[in-house]
DNA sequence: TATCGGGGATGACGCAGCGTGAGGGTCAAG
DNA sequence: CTTGACCCTCACGCTGCGTCATCCCCGATA
């Protein structure tokens, strides 16, 4: 018989969601004093983890309610249901991202089309900067040519290539989380993906492809835009693909 | 100056949602009669058109005002950080999705192992029906070898070769609505892994191959698992993948 | 001019899932 | 008995309107 903070702490929840719980009727306590405090047992505490893991899922709680109570309901079927709910939600996030992109290309458009066109939402001098390091890696002429070329792209060109370039990058950060192997033919296929984007101003070989991912490892900028801050290893794990693909394909 | 009606009707929006931005400060009407009608220029049908647009994206109405009134705001910057965020609540939904593959496999594991945990949450009659299917397209001793090999598999591979399936099919039809080219190397790797996923219970030929292609088309039943009533065409695209395949790999 | 139908306006509740006080009993320890 | 640490019950807040309920207003017709 343990009182509600002992149970939410328990549980890792907080004593108002059991107070909610209670009184929307989807977890009474097993015994309630005369002075009106709640008490729980061991079966309120199954059926609170029962609850607390259906709606890490996402299921609201009158569906949650409904599992639970109803003998006769097939949680495989509400869990194969959620399941394409959830699909179609990522399906609906993907056509507005989608969206999103005509629309930062669009935006663009109004706007002379200069090399700030190529560097959209970031700050001049962080361009500037990241224009030096390059200079300094790969060569003047180098970076000069890939800029040269950059300004003969259209601006739809352009929208077109940033697009490609997060949705790159979103790929390799859900393989990343993933946890799959660098070498793996999926994230090889990504990197494939992302030698074709770079190709777009520039051809680099194995060891030119190679330093590219190594500067996305030990360049601060380069890190925040992969790293995510949640996802520490990410520019390693970019690195490493490169690598791997720069030894064997280029 | 057009009144709360003409202008929901014209913007397809409703009239309380006029009133609520009202009330919230996010579009005012140009004009307020001495009555106390609303009425609305050409520059808050505008604005309205503004509005509605990012509210499509998924931006809160707080932040639609943000962007639209602080004259220093950068709309791109912000395009692109809600951008980021959908691409986050995709990822979460993907976590989401496979717990619940993990959840199904282990409710299933409760059950007793037979066929019908091969085909959890499909009609048994339908699944009758892709058997004697399946046997007259590929014979009945190919079919037979394919479950006698699946029921050598533990629940827990069965959960898995299932949640990989379902992955393979959402990036089929990711690239489809990308408009890819299905001979791409990003549609192909794809196919390379429907391949392998094939090999749990059968090694195709080139000619089986595209033969299982064809079937996706022909077949009402794996339309409907691929075609997804929004992606007319989709099947098509795989099949088409698959006869690339076969004719370089196979 | 009286009337009637089609708007228009202003509250105000409802929904989902609690967070966050406010105001006030209760319990165990010193 | 006092003190903290907990417990309880309201009840508003947040998001973005849908949905009444109640009442006012305008143009056209009889």
């Amino acid at each position: 018989m343990r009182t509600v903070r002992q149970v939410a702490k328990a549980a890792g929840t907080s004593v108002r969601t059991l107070h909610h719980y209670d009184a929307i009727g989807l977890l009474k306590p097993g015994h309630v004093g005369t002075n009106g405090y709640r008490y729980y047992g061991r079966e309120e505490l199954l059926r609170l983890q029962q609850i607390l893991f259906f709606r890490e899922l996402g299921l609201p709680l009158a569906e949650i309610a409904a599992v639970l109570d109803d003998p006769a309901f097939d949680p495989l079927a509400a869990l194969h249901e959620h399941r394409a709910a959830l699909e179609g939600r990522i399906g609906h996030y993907r056509t507005l991202i989608r969206t999103i992109d005509r629309t930062i290309a669009s935006l663009e458009k109004d706007e002379d089309m200069n090399d700030n066109d190529y560097y959209a939402g970031i700050a001049p001098e962080t361009r500037d900067r990241w224009q030096r390091e390059a200079e300094e890696f790969w060569g003047e002429d180098a970076v000069a040519a890939a800029q040269a070329k950059a300004r003969t792209f259209s601006k739809d060109q352009v929208a077109a290539i940033q697009a490609e370039m997060e949705a790159i990058r979103a790929d390799f950060q859900r393989l990343f989380r993933e946890g799959v192997d660098p070498a793996s033919d999926a994230v090889q296929a990504v990197t494939d993906r992302h030698y074709r984007w770079v190709s777009h101003s520039w051809s680099p070989d194995a060891a030119a492809f190679k330093g590219l991912g190594r500067h996305y490892v030990e360049n601060p900028e380069f890190r925040g835009t992969y790293d995510d801050a949640e996802l520490p290893g990410c520019p390693e794990f970019i690195a490493e693909a490169m690598a791997v693909y720069a030894d064997r394909s280029l």
